[in-house]
DNA sequence: CATTTTTATGTAGTATACTACCTTTTTCTT
DNA sequence: AAGAAAAAGGTAGTATACTACATAAAAATG
């Protein structure tokens, strides 16, 4: 016997997330890193856009405000990233990926890139296109509707 | 300028995961429901096999052991649904839904249906229909690479 | 049948992913 | 320029979503 539920879209997503996530730490850690795909993906900002402020930084990626001060705060205690005060507006932080952050980003991307491909392990490389045109559209269509929009720079 | 992080896999599906969320509890507590995504799927499970333990009840819709318990413990903190010991077997605890469990999923229900249809907004029918053909592909052969892989019944 | 192993659950701890509220600083209005 | 409004960030609290470890009960093994 089979739940309805589990053709429910929302369930759908969520399996895929889970799936994405557990690949992403499985590649990542199993080749030396501590990083988590959070992680990954605000340094990968930062490297990208130097001296940005929190809430920039979490448009970038689409997380909230108060989630990616946490993130700031780990990247920062690990050494792959600084926040200072902007002397401008002494309201917002500037931050910035440090050396030993890129290098990190350098090492670990090889096995983020693989984690993208196992994760739609079973697809042929049409269905794989497909999908991701499908996903894209559908969170561009969709962006306004989370809590935490994507906010590009421009 | 865009990041290339956009067009990853991971990021389109994080991205996805938090329209459904938000679009899920957005539905359902306008309507003056208090009951998030995961706790819906756990109560709409005990609903269709009674008396199941917490492992086969995290395994039916995928989640952790752990996770489970908590959702669990709310769900019985709201009346929802009641844990009692296994008179057959001391470890484990049976799940069951309460009558007001049953109808507040009775109630739910619609705006459930609801939020699965606006996530995919600005899909066509098609879209719609080939987006979930995907999904469902890649969630079936990506279950084992999940850390709570889908454990059906029989 | 005593001992080992397995199994179901619980506890502690970490990392997202939020809401609600508060503080500080800047900007806007009058 | 004084006071109001807005904006950036922090804090507290809740709910997933895990890992690692501990406990108690049942099953398997000799």
């Amino acid at each position: 016997m089979t739940l309805e539920y589990y053709s429910m879209p929302g369930f759908l997503i969520r399996r895929l997330h889970q799936i994405s996530i557990s690949v992403f730490e499985d590649k990542t850690r199993s080749a030396g890193f501590d990083l988590t795909p959070v992680q990954y993906s605000a340094l990968n900002a930062l490297e990208e856009y130097p001296s940005i402020d929190q809430k920039t930084l979490a448009g970038l990626i689409a997380h909230d405000r108060v989630t990616i001060g946490g993130v700031v705060d780990r990247l920062v205690s690990k050494g792959y990233a600084i926040r200072s005060v902007n002397p401008n507006d002494r309201r917002s932080k500037a931050h910035d990926i440090t050396p030993s952050g890129r290098k990190l980003l350098a090492a670990i991307r090889p096995y983020v890139l693989e984690a993208q491909k196992t994760m739609l392990t079973g697809l042929t490389k049409q269905e794989r296109k497909a999908l991701m045109e499908l996903m894209k559209k559908t969170v561009a269509e969709g962006n306004a509707l989370s809590r935490a929009p994507l906010t590009e720079l421009d």
